[in-house]
DNA sequence: TTCTTTCACTCAAGCGCTTTAGCGATCACC
DNA sequence: GGTGATCGCTAAAGCGCTTGAGTGAAAGAA
């Protein structure tokens, strides 16, 4: 008696036409059901291949034109800048969520730059390795898009703007423009005139679209003492850009946070200059997480649901791959969460 | 004049063969650098598929058996619990860089639990989909090496300890045990007599390789107010657990989180109670991250590079799928890297 | 009865690549 | 100058699947 030594072989059609007694075709019309078998045949089919525990071969199929059921995720992020962010993580496990349901898999590639991110894209193209992509961290001046529309790949972008020069692309965005007016709003309630935005990384276009508003709001109501300053979202500018504000003559009363990692580097740096939340200062944080609620004072943040928007997007993307229209859709609007570090300004 | 419709024809071995005026074995002998065609062919045949940007189809190499250039990934968290966490990311990151290189992609999947792992594995199996794939958080009793044996996918396993049993899988792992006495040595010689460890969850490999080794520690010193306490890894929990603790008859003078966002939920629940840190009770937390420098007291924290542990593991695995052997290797062990909340057990 | 439809299924080609077998030409050798 | 190697290349099969064309039988229409 040989040894079982083979790891298992993978079961063919061809197996399963043989133990079924039809052809191959047969056995491809069965299972994918399509016309060309009696219900019984078609039945009789399906229990063999179960039996044999048979599943179709990504490859076989995808080389016979019927894609790789596979869809790309690229995150264009220098190694060291991977730092703590929940974000993506969950907006992955909300995409996967959907994408599992249909047994489409999820390639995952983190790459330097955005040069980087477009040469995967051709690759996976090039090699038919997957069907679609989902495009995270829109900019402005964006080379994705023109280069997605070239490659005819379809594609989902998460949190971009409308955008109705590349009709082929979908869009599942937040109205950050919204959340900011309510932020200031909220600030400008309780007092707040001197209001400073620690913003993420200036190229990204969500991060224009909240300075723009919150000029225009400061605009509107005559606020002269706002502004916003741009980041690469660490922890480490984050308490620099704190340090520089607050120290300034007259420091701001506010302080909106583009991520929580800044909010909690801000807070601790406020406190080192003798700045007490909320007290001398507000702070509020764009993310929330389970940062927010490890310091005190807990951290006033904006919530939103971010495996819900990777499911969105996910969703998007499916009905994209089935041949559906390009659609922009809007997830809700962030909440402001009122936590400990949000107060009256001090009167002055 | 037609309008450019179509979305650019991907090139395939066929048109360079008639490009350069050769057959597509030939094409096929030359770009795969096997003998059978001159240097001049090879150059030129080279040449032409550079110019016609070709790839070669990941679809069409495995089905004839070439592999799939894939590798898989899977987590194993319920959603929810996919918290503040940098160690994946990064580790991820490290694997990228070195699949990059050798155009392998990776297939990434985020699953419940356990069973859906497994079954995560025998899909991307039986669809052909991966060569190998690596393994996380190894269990006390885990299904998976013998799973994975039986489908005979390399795999190497990632944090475990050395497996004699399955002599396929290749590991990679740091020394627990190893970090987890030196950490024990140095909180005993600032004095340190009761010691807790709030551990993670209580099913994984290291979480009980910890636990041992603190308990063989604390036995070698006749220390008895030692104690390890399982948990869920979560900020809540730390927090509990932090608060039952320490308003215990006998409160512990140093603290042991295996992770940052516990240590960060406890060194804030020990302030709420009172206890002043470093000064009444030590925290050092087991993962460095930048949390650990976003409070103060600046958390002393356990320190290991988790880009170059994946870049490791990555490299193990394309080792084993070019069909080296299966191996054990070491990464350094962690680090303690000592900041502000570790100090002198206060005199009694 | 004969002719057409429909049905259930089979045949065979093809997707893009690898690989084995084979073939003619050149070369070396005794 | 014949024998055998070696070289550089081509032909063709095969990987597992889909799909359009084809086929034989049964059913329905005339």
């Amino acid at each position: 008696m040989p040894a079982k030594r083979s790891p298992a072989r993978r079961p063919t059609m061809k197996d399963i036409a043989r133990r079924a007694g039809v052809s191959e075709s047969a056995v491809s019309f069965a299972l994918n059901g399509r016309p060309g078998v009696s219900e019984v045949t078609r039945d009789r089919v399906r229990r063999v291949a179960e039996q044999l525990g048979w599943r179709p071969s990504t490859a076989a199929r995808a080389l016979s034109g019927e894609g790789a059921a596979t869809i790309g995720f690229v995150l264009a992020r220098p190694a060291d800048t991977l730092g703590v962010d929940s974000f993506f993580l969950q907006l992955v496990s909300g995409i996967q969520e959907v994408l599992a349901e249909r047994h489409l898999g999820l390639l995952f590639q983190v790459v330097e730059d955005l040069a980087d991110e477009c040469a995967v894209y051709r690759r996976w193209w090039a090699e038919h390795r997957v069907d679609g992509v989902l495009v995270v961290d829109p900019r402005t001046d964006d080379p994705r898009p023109d280069l997605l529309d070239e490659l005819g790949l379809p594609a989902v972008v998460i949190g971009g703007a409308p955008d109705e020069r590349h009709p082929g692309l979908s869009t599942v965005w937040a109205d950050d423009a919204g959340a900011m007016a309510a932020v200031v709003d909220g600030l400008h309630a309780l007092g707040h005139r001197r209001i400073v935005h620690i913003a993420g990384l200036s190229g990204l276009a969500h991060t224009q679209r909240r300075i723009r508003t919150l000029r225009a709001e400061a605009g509107r109501r005559g606020l002269t003492g706002v502004e916003s300053v741009t980041t690469d979202y660490s922890d480490a500018e984050g308490a620099a850009v704190t340090r520089r504000v607050l120290g300034a003559p007259a420091p701001p009363t506010a302080l909106i946070y583009d991520n929580d990692v800044m909010a909690l580097a801000g807070v601790a740096t406020a406190a080192e200059l003798g700045f007490s939340v909320p007290a001398d200062v507000s702070v509020v944080a764009w993310e929330d997480s389970a940062l927010c609620r490890m310091v005190r004072p807990w951290l006033s943040a904006l919530s939103r649901d971010s495996v819900e928007f990777g499911r969105t997007a996910a969703r998007e993307l499916t009905a994209l791959l089935d041949g559906g229209p390009a659609r922009t859709v809007r997830v809700p609007v962030p909440r402001l969460i009122e936590r400990e570090s949000t107060g009256a300004a001090r009167a002055r």
